[in-house]
DNA sequence: CTAGTATTTAGAGCGTGCTCGAGGTCAAGC
DNA sequence: GCTTGACCTCGAGCACGCTCTAAATACTAG
């Protein structure tokens, strides 16, 4: 609510949204749209400004596309290198859980059944 | 640089860093593979408050593996929805990046080749 | 010894993306 | 008519993660 606001404050609508006779906003379909849009370009990690210049090129209409294509290619490419980082990260994530598994596995047999060997933990 | 003295302030950093004589911080192997961890744990979403929580559990010895093993359970799992849920949105890019390249090809027939036809689009 | 560079601290400041609050307006239900 | 509640605007505030500054100190080259 306070968000979509601040989204077309921020103007990343490209249309101005239509209101009722008492000044109330009344989205139609392709706001909707166009909001879903750009939150999906938000959770990918698109930056609110590089919105905002993508919604002015599409309210310019066409004839912008070439700059379009370079902004959502720049974008995929940001997209791709952040997945093939975590994933890459991912591992160590894996590695650590498989070193406390193992631990606890190993750990039966003594913190963990006789606690009074370690006193204090945990 | 001011980075990793942020880190340390903010409790990220397990073992105090090792000071020369005048009091300059002097990194082991220990403290840079540590940090390595932290950059990982931050390039994976990780909050520094989480980091922190990990660091004192890391640096309260064995005993915790229990609260460890849960914490990087948790963070993988929120990793492993933050991927699927770009790898989704990526989906929405390429769809239009097809869209705008479709454009530019089909265009190249008309406003591209022929920009007169749209007089002030670009 | 001196000048210049690098590092230290504590604390302030900043960029991003919301998120909330105050005060006002309007429509609907009683 | 009056209350209730949803929405309005504008501006302030907040959470996060750095990032930078200023003033002091220390190492390094000449």
């Amino acid at each position: 609510m306070h968000t979509l606001r601040y989204y077309e404050r921020a103007g990343l609508v490209v249309t101005p949204v239509d209101r009722n006779a008492s000044g109330r906003r009344r989205y139609h379909q392709l706001d909707l749209d166009w909001i879903t849009v750009c939150a999906k370009l938000r959770a990918t990690g698109m930056p609110i400004k590089t919105i905002r210049r993508y919604a002015q090129l599409v309210s310019t209409g066409h004839g912008n596309e070439q700059e379009r294509l370079a902004l959502m290619e720049a974008h995929r490419s940001n997209v791709v290198a952040k997945l093939a980082e975590i994933h890459e990260n991912l591992k160590l994530i894996d590695h650590k859980i498989d070193v406390y598994r193992g631990r606890l596995t190993a750990g039966d047999a003594d913190q963990l059944w006789a606690p009074n060997r370690q006193a204090g933990a945990r």
